[in-house]
DNA sequence: ACACTTTTTTGGAGCGCTCCAAGGTTATTC
DNA sequence: GAATAACCTTGGAGCGCTCCAAAAAAGTGT
């Protein structure tokens, strides 16, 4: 146990015999420095067991400090996000980035009322910000005068955006099972609080919206006109509020809806559900329903049967989050596009 | 577009017309400020953008960084980490420590070079190390007389580090199919440079090992004490070192071994692309061969049959890691125990 | 050996903050 | 209304660093 104070830059220089001035050149542009003075720095520094300049005076001093900070929407935890599917990729596609610029990534939490606080004090020379359009955060995000993007919400054209084209993926989707012949739908929609999944029997007006994200709605948006151009209404449709990954959805879909033929979902997480509780009950896919995902996770090619879902490239999606946070320039919205990828869960109505 | 440069505690001092100390104190500690400066004060803040005081300041003054950095080992990226069901598991224990700390989670990357300057300019107050025992990182860990914890490595008694017990956990695993009565085994170890799978064909000596780590090592003497158990030796059995995750494992154990029986692997993603390959080419498992795999992710459990695997608890790990970092108390060496999970990727041999 | 150029080294300034001892103010008590 | 206690505010010190203008040293040419 060594409790000397951990030297400093002055320390080793005078261990050295130079200036402080000296010994911050021989670790940050050693070209500036004679050799033989670089050795006996060297040596000081080893000496002293002097393992660079102390990065907190290095941020002070610099005004930087080379991490992008990462904070998941709502009431989610980082945790939350690295068990989805689709966080996880999209935290990837931020890595990669982040590895490409040379930067730390920070996963940053924030509970409800801590968020604002934590947006102003992390370490971070700009954000992504999981799909979420919390007004006090974007504020709190402008004050602290960095760099950031909003994932999945538009914010205006002065606030960095990206997010997809949820509308036509709905559109798709439900386009696709309904060329396929079907007319007996359920929709699984998001639920945004912690909670079993909300049941919305039909019927008219805004349903199904417990705190919903700009997402959301504009799947449902989606959902409905696709609904709407075979003549259907959204109104005779239920929809299912539930959590992605909560493992009780499928046995809410197939004990409520038994007469459903195709099941809508807003993520593979709840595709993937359905597609356990139907094993687990020896209900088959999709002689039996039809299962839609959304997102095109990694995780959708390879269950059984591979998921038929609305893709879009979300490591892509992440790693241009991070550019854009890295690049700091103009702000722009960018809304990417997707693509129904068609495999083995939807087929014909029974 | 505003100009001026961003306004410090000074500057709003200067407009309440109080010192800085007690812009300071607003701030930080708010109770010890009269409540009509306070309120002054906050409005100078407010009137000038001023959000707060700048996390710079604060970190070079505090000396901390509220901030634990997790590193992964050897060549890989945090990518890499996000990608693995192990990896993420274990980061997702972490996150959920630094939570409950209040702390943030950097996922610092490293390349081969960079690495050692990586870990002297972290902003962290302490370390996480992916599985490595290579000593100049310890070193350069030691320098920064920072906390931090080794996974999976046992670097000494004055060095956190935990670990499992993968020598019982792998002498399981063959006690497992040796008392179902398998004789034909197949090692999959883990390649920890990239590139494809190498087979090493049975032969004397200590094969299949490019570049290991302490882990690997470890499992395959498990895996030798094992077969030796019943009279069988591990010089008799085929070891193909593979990067986990990489599609082919599968194809080349069954087109070089058809006559194994059982697969032993050291990870659940090498087991769950064996189990890939198996249902491309109709081969039933456990019918027709037996697979093993190893940390118990939550993914061996979701796979089709169920992987038998030698589990531990992954989250616990990540989560007591980043607890060691953060209490920063006497160095520990910690070996967990692992438990043989039998499900429905194991049976009798054909 | 001197003037001049080039290469190295120096140390003050300042990044923005929090701590803390000391001084100032207001409230309470007798 | 003075003495005492309780509460607030102040501003210097210092965290460790990098930048930069200027000084010093080394090198070059005549």
């Amino acid at each position: 146990m060594n409790h000397t104070k951990t030297p400093t830059l002055t320390d080793v220089g005078r261990v050295a015999g130079v200036s402080r001035g000296t010994v911050s050149n021989v670790f940050n542009h050693p070209d500036l420095v004679r050799s033989d003075v670089r050795e006996r720095v060297e040596a000081a520094a080893r000496q002293l067991g002097y393992d660079g300049p102390d990065p907190r005076g290095r941020v002070l001093r610099n005004g930087k400090f080379n991490a992008i900070g990462f904070m998941p929407p709502g009431a989610y935890a980082i945790a939350d996000v690295i068990r989805s599917p689709y966080g996880r990729e999209l935290v990837l596609g931020v890595s990669l980035a982040c590895d490409e610029a040379g930067a730390t990534l920070s996963l940053v939490n924030g509970t409800e009322e801590t968020r604002t606080s934590t947006i102003r004090e992390a370490l971070v020379d700009g954000f992504i910000l999981g799909h979420s359009v919390d007004i006090d955060l974007i504020t709190s995000a402008q004050r602290r005068r960095l760099p950031f993007v909003i994932l999945e919400s538009d914010a205006g054209p002065d606030i960095n955006s990206i997010r997809i084209d949820g509308r036509s993926g709905a559109l798709m989707a439900v386009g696709h099972l309904a060329a396929l012949g079907h007319r007996h739908f359920v929709i699984l929609s998001i639920r945004r609080t912690s909670g079993p999944p909300i049941v919305h029997m039909p019927g008219k007006g805004k349903r199904a919206i417990t705190a919903g994200f700009q997402l959301d709605y504009e799947r449902l948006d989606g959902f409905a006109q696709g609904l709407a151009e075979v003549n259907l209404s959204i109104d005779d449709v239920p929809i299912i509020e539930t959590t992605p990954g909560e493992p009780s959805a499928g046995a809410v879909v197939f004990d409520r809806f038994p007469e459903a033929t195709a099941i809508l979902t807003m993520s593979d997480w709840q595709a993937i559900t359905v597609l356990d509780e139907a094993v687990r009950r020896g209900i088959n896919i999709p002689e039996h329903v039809s299962v839609v995902g959304f997102d095109g996770t990694a995780e959708s090619a390879r269950t059984t049967p591979p998921l038929t879902t609305v893709a879009h490239d979300i490591i892509g999606k992440g790693r241009l989050a991070a550019q854009m946070v890295n690049e700091n320039g103009q702000p722009r919205q960018i809304i990417m596009s997707v693509e129904l990828v068609v495999r083995g869960s939807t087929g014909p109505p029974r």
